[in-house]
DNA sequence: GTGCTAATGCGAACTCATTTGCAATAGAAT
DNA sequence: ATTCTATTGCAAATGAGTTCGCATTAGCAC
């Protein structure tokens, strides 16, 4: 229940596979899940598999150079740390996962009578420009 | 990927155990999760079975008495369907949702260009009341 | 009360994302 | 080139949540 504390480990290696899932999640500029990883990352390496996606991304956090974005009823996505504050859109045809640099702000008031809010999570859902059309 | 489309199908017969869940869920003011109905609806019926949880919490959606509530990187929790449009709160220390009856409204702005919003999930994070002190 | 069958309780089975064991491979320091 | 061991690919295993098969129980119409 109470999440790791994860220090900054570095990593010892750099292998073809580690590269090319940091540099999916880079060119990306969206949330990736395992999977959109394990298929853009396989175009530099063929014979990538699942299981070294998800140790690398696992490694990739513990360095403190991706995070984790969780969503409402779906699995999570990963993307690049650099980011600041923002939300995300989940598009409702491909269900592709994009960030949103904005925020409604100061929604610490919404909250009942004693309680305290900490952090929050905004997702919009809709078309993604992509899927306007379909 | 399509969600099923689920006519209001009448119920059949009424029992104890659904009477149980029903009340359990009318009862909280708050979305529960399939093992918080099941530990509320047993002091009413106490052989209530985690099974019966789940047919009931299917059949009272498929009747549109109860709506789902899907919050990130957690298993959902269900409630009433009275409440109109609201977002919810989760305690970081006991993991309880509750309601929160406002909305920042007007965040289709927020999206990108070329991007359609159609509606929206929004989650706060902190102490609830009762783990305000702890 | 009788009969029909929906609903229940139990445990086993399933789903799906994620993790792990293990032998083989390949960074990188020497 | 050699050595050491981190890393990989594969397949099997895990785990949490949810569903299902089946014999039994219990609504409800008659």
């Amino acid at each position: 229940m109470q999440p790791a504390i994860l220090p900054a480990v570095p990593i010892e290696r750099s292998t073809r596979q580690r590269a090319a899932i940091r540099d999916a999640i880079d060119a990306a500029g969206r949330p990736l899940s395992p999977q959109e990883v394990l298929a853009s990352a396989q175009s530099a390496v063929p014979g990538l598999s699942l299981a070294t996606v998800y140790r690398n991304l696992k490694l990739l956090q513990s360095s403190e150079e991706i995070s984790v974005v969780t969503l409402p009823g779906d699995s999570p996505r990963y993307e690049s740390v650099r980011h600041g504050h923002h939300h995300h859109f989940q598009c409702l045809h491909c269900s592709r996962v994009f960030d949103v640099h904005a925020c409604p702000g100061n929604l610490a008031k919404l909250a009942p009578e004693g309680f305290t809010v900490d952090h929050h999570e905004l997702t919009l859902y809709g078309r993604c420009a992509a899927c306007a059309g379909l």
